[in-house]
DNA sequence: AACCGTACCGAAAACGGTTTCGGATCGCAA
DNA sequence: TTGCGATCCGAAACCGTTTTCGGTACGGTT
C-alpha cells in the first residue's frame, strides 16, 4: 500500500491531467469545470495527497509561521504559563495551516541574532514576544526589519504596536488597598528585577497607592529580587530584619512570594496572621503552599488565543494600533492574608526547620 | 538602509558571477577560488544576506524540522516539564539550525491526523511524543508512515524504537522499601488513569514492593484518579474513609500527591506525621507545600538535550534501537515521610478549614 | 603545434507547488 | 459560413536554493 509520495505531479499524471490544473482545482479556481474537479478531489483524497507545504510557502512566498520567543531568564517555577500561551497560540494557528515556531536562546544578545536569521532567512512571518523589558532591544529590532510581532506585556513606550496585557499597576494598587481594609499600614513591597516593564508597573502601583491611602513610603519597604523563590525569600528576610517590620508583604511574583512564606514561617512568623503576604500570577498551585498564597490572577487562560489572534491579524495588514488589549487581574483571596493584628508579639523562633531545595 | 532583500541572485549580480558560483562558494566546495570566495563572503555579510530555507529545504527535500506533540490531557501543574523539555530540544537543534515546531491537538483523533498532515505534507522529519498510552496508535502510525520519532516514556512493547525514560517502577520500589524502614505497612497507592503506561509501571513497582517486603495488598488500598490535584483529593479521600485507613501513601503524581495532603489536612490528620505522603516527579514547587513534599525526582534536567540527540541521530539514519535510555529516579527527602506513629489516635477534626480554587 | 590535465566558473535542471496567459473547443447568433 | 463570447484546460514562468555537468582558459609536456 505504501504508493509513492503523491505529488501533484503523480496525481496529474493519474488523471491524464496537467499539473496546474490539477492546482486549481484544488485550490477552488472558478476555471475548473466542477465534474473534473471532483475527480480530482477524489483522486487526491484516495492517494492521500497534501500539498508539499514547503514548496507552497516558496511559491507563496510567505512563511505561514510564526515564532514564540521562550523566555529565557524565568525560573522553572514560572514556566506553567508557557504552555498555556502555546497551546493557545497553537489552537488558532491550525486553523489557518500555520505553523508555531520555538526561538529560544541563552541571551538576548543570541536572541536578537536569533530573531534577525529567522526573518531574514524567510523562516518567520512574525513573533510573540513575552515578557519584555522597559527598552527592549528585540522591539526595535523587530521594527528595524519591518517584521509583524504582537507583545506580551508592555514596555514605556507601548503607543505604536500590538500588545496583550495585564493591568499589573492597578493590580496592585487592588492589592494595596486590600490590605488597607484589612487595618494595615506598614505594607511592603518585593519587586522583580527592574529592567523589566512588568516589575516597574506593579511597583508604579504600590507606590501609587500608598499615596491614595495617606501612607508614606518607609525606607527599606520596597526590595529588589530575582523572580524566584529563593529571591523573594531573601527579600522577605531583609525586610523582617529591619527596625520596624512591615505587617504585610506584596509579592511582584508568587514564586517570590512563595519563598516569603518560607523566610516568614522560618522565623517564627505565622504568615497570613502575623504578616499578610499577597501574590501576583494566579498561579493555581498557590492553592496548595503553607498558607494558600492569596494572590492578584491573571485570566490568561486564552491570552495565546488573543495574541494569535492578533498577530494574524497584524500579519494581513490591519494596524497594530487597533490590536491592544488590557485585562484587569483580580484578587482571589485564600490564606495567607489576614487582619492586622493590633497586638506586636515579637514570635519565638519555632523549632521546626524548614527544607529547601538546592 | 534597508536594501532589498539579498538573496543569491542580487549577490550574483553585485558580484558579477553566477548564482550557483555563489551558491557553492559559500557552501565550501572545493573547486571555487579562494580568493573569490573570500569576495563572495565579504558581500554576504555586507549585504546581509541569509539563505532563504524555505528554498533550500525545498532543494534538500528534508524539512529540517521536528515536532513536539504536546501533551493534551494534563493539568497545568503538570505542564512545568514542557518548557524545559522545548528548551532542551531547542538547544541541540538551533545549533544544527533546526526548527523545532509545535504539535498541538485536542484528542488522541486529531492528533492522528495532525501527524498525518505534518508527515505526508513533508513539514516535518521527526517527533518527539511524551507519556505514550500502553498501547499508543501515536507510534503505530509513526512507524506506518516511516517517520522517525522518539518517545519519552515507553509502552509496553518498546524493543524496536528510541525512547528515554525514567524506570518508574523501580523509583515506586524505592519509596515503598523507604516508607518500610520507616515503619509502615499499611501502605497506599494512589495511580494515574491506567491507560498511561507509566501508571502501569509505577503501579507495577508499588505491588512488586510489597510482595518483596512481605507485605499483602489490602482491599482498596489502590485508588485510581485523574492526574490533579483534585483527582489525588478526592483519592485520599477514599483511602481515610477506609475501615483500616492506610499510614503512608504514594502517590503517581507530585501533583496528586498536593490533593492528598490537602484532603489529609482537610480531615485533621497530620501529613508527615499521622499520615506520609510520597510524590512522584521531582516539581521544584514541591518544597513549598504544607508540608513541604517528599517525592522521587526525575532528573529531567537535559531530558529535552537527550530527547533531541536521539532524534537526529535517527533522522541521520542510525538503529533507534541504539537509543533506548533509562533513567533512575532518586528519592528527595522534605517533610511529608516520616516514622510510622505505633499509637493510632483518631484526631480531631480540624476548625480551620482548607480553600481549594475551582 | 598539438595534446592534456587542472583550476575555475557558467548553464541548466531539479525540488513541488502557484499563477498568469493563451489556446482550443463549443454553442449560438448573425 | 463566419464571428464571437464562454468555458475549460495546457504551457510556461516563477519562488530561491542545490547540484550535476560542461566548458573555457591556462599552464606545462611531448
Amino acid at each position: 500500500m505504501a504508493q509513492k509520495k503523491a505529488s501533484l505531479k503523480v496525481l496529474a499524471a493519474h488523471l491524464g491531467l496537467t499539473v496546474s490544473t490539477v492546482s486549481r482545482a484544488l485550490n477552488g479556481y472558478s476555471d475548473i469545470n466542477e465534474q473534473t474537479r471532483a475527480r480530482v478531489k477524489r483522486a487526491a483524497d484516495e492517494l492521500g495527497y497534501r500539498p508539499n507545504q514547503t514548496a507552497r510557502r516558496l511559491s507563496l512566498g510567505a512563511p505561514e509561521t510564526i515564532c514564540y520567543l521562550m523566555p529565557h531568564d524565568a525560573n522553572v517555577l514560572a514556566q506553567p504559563f508557557v504552555a498555556q500561551l502555546l497551546q493557545g497560540l497553537s489552537d488558532v494557528l491550525t486553523k489557518r495551516n500555520w505553523d508555531l515556531l520555538i526561538g529560544n536562546a541563552e541571551s538576548y544578545k543570541d536572541e536578537l541574532s536569533l530573531i534577525d536569521r529567522l526573518v531574514k532567512s524567510g523562516r518567520v512571518g512574525g513573533f510573540v514576544v513575552s515578557r519584555p523589558l522597559v527598552n527592549d532591544p528585540r522591539i526595535r529590532l523587530m521594527q528595524d526589519l519591518k517584521c509583524p510581532f504582537v507583545v506580551h506585556g508592555r514596555t514605556g513606550s507601548c503607543a505604536d504596536y500590538a500588545w496583550y496585557d495585564v493591568d499589573g499597576e492597578a493590580a496592585v494598587v487592588t492589592a494595596v488597598d486590600h490590605l488597607v481594609e484589612l487595618g494595615h499600614e506598614k505594607i511592603a513591597f518585593i519587586g522583580a528585577p527592574n529592567q523589566y516593564q512588568f516589575s516597574q508597573d506593579r511597583l508604579c502601583g504600590y507606590q501609587r497607592a500608598l499615596v491614595e491611602n495617606g501612607l508614606s513610603e518607609v525606607p527599606g519597604y520596597v526590595q529588589t529580587a530575582d523572580f524566584s523563590d529563593e529571591g523573594g525569600e531573601v527579600a522577605a528576610g531583609m525586610l523582617l530584619d529591619l527596625p520596624e517590620p512591615p505587617t504585610a508583604i506584596i509579592c511582584a511574583t508568587d514564586s517570590m512570594a512563595f519563598g516569603a512564606l518560607a523566610a516568614l514561617r522560618s522565623q517564627g512568623f505565622a504568615p497570613g496572621e502575623d504578616v499578610s503576604v499577597i501574590g501576583y500570577d494566579g498561579l493555581s498551585f498557590g492553592a496548595h503552599t503553607n498558607p494558600p498564597l492569596t494572590t492578584m490572577v491573571q485570566p490568561q487562560a486564552h491570552a495565546g488565543r488573543r495574541l494569535g489572534d492578533m498577530l494574524l491579524s497584524v500579519i494581513d495588514g490591519e494596524d497594530p494600533k487597533k490590536h491592544q488589549e488590557l485585562q484587569k487581574a483580580y484578587l482571589v483571596q485564600r490564606k495567607s492574608d489576614g487582619p492586622l493584628r493590633r497586638k506586636e508579639v515579637k514570635p519565638t523562633v519555632s523549632v521546626r526547620e524548614e527544607t529547601h531545595e538546592t
